[in-house]
DNA sequence: CGCAAGATTGGC
DNA sequence: CCAATCTTGCGT
C-alpha cells in the first residue's frame, strides 16, 4: 500500500468527527487508462446514522441504502436526478448507518461537478477505500481552517436536522 | 405496477 | 424558473 493511505481506523469514528477531518486531505483517483490525480477535499457533508431524518439511512435498511450499514471506510455512491453520483464514505461502527458526502474539492464545487470529475458509477457502489486500486484518501500536511453551516437540499427533513450545523467547508487560502 | 420525488446543475 | 434523466421507495 502506497505510503500516506488514510488507513481504515480514520472512519470507524463518529461522522462529526470524521467529515470535518477530511478536509484538506488527499482523495486520490486512479483512472481507467491508469492516470493518478489527487485532490484536496474542499468541502463535506455528514449524515448522522438512522436518527438523522435527513440521512437516507433513516428509512431502514433498502437495496440502496445497506452499504451504509457497513463498517467505517466503505464506499456509497448513489444517483440522483437521473445525472448524477454522489459520493459518500461510510463511518462509524458496522450499523451506525452514517456517511460522509463529499461535497467539494480543490477548484471543484458542487458534489455533482464532483462525481463527473471522478467519473465515478455504480461500480464504486461498496468499495473499500483502504483496498481500493482506483479511489483512496491519503494524509496531507496541509491545515485548513474551516467553517459550517447547515446542509444543503434537505428540507424535507425537517428541524431540528435542518438547522444542524453539518457542512464543513475548508478555507483552503488558509492552508 | 404506477408514480412522485430526489443530499443537483446548467440554461433560459 | 424550470428541464434533464432515471432510480428508488412507497402506495395501490
Amino acid at each position: 500500500m502506497e505510503p500516506g493511505r488514510i488507513p481504515n481506523n480514520f472512519f470507524i469514528r463518529d461522522v462529526l468527527e470524521v467529515a470535518p477531518e477530511l478536509l484538506g486531505k488527499y482523495l486520490v483517483r486512479k483512472f481507467e487508462n491508469g492516470t493518478i490525480k489527487k485532490y484536496l477535499i474542499s468541502e463535506t457533508e455528514a449524515y448522522k446514522g438512522r436518527q438523522d431524518l435527513a440521512c437516507h439511512a433513516s428509512k431502514g435498511k433498502t437495496p440502496r441504502t445497506e452499504i451504509m450499514f457497513q463498517c467505517g471506510g466503505t464506499v456509497y455512491v448513489y444517483l440522483i436526478y437521473g445525472i448524477y453520483w454522489m459520493l459518500n464514505f461510510v463511518t462509524g461502527r458496522e450499523g451506525d448507518a452514517s456517511a460522509v458526502l463529499i461535497r467539494g474539492l480543490e477548484g471543484i464545487s458542487g458534489p455533482g461537478r464532483v462525481g463527473k470529475e471522478l467519473q465515478l458509477n455504480k461500480s464504486f457502489y461498496g468499495e473499500t477505500l483502504v483496498n481500493s486500486d482506483k479511489l483512496w484518501i491519503e494524509e496531507s500536511n496541509i491545515k485548513t481552517r474551516f467553517t459550517t453551516c447547515p446542509r444543503v437540499g434537505i428540507e424535507y427533513a425537517g428541524e431540528p436536522w435542518v438547522s444542524k450545523p453539518w457542512r464543513f467547508i475548508a478555507d483552503l487560502k488558509l492552508r
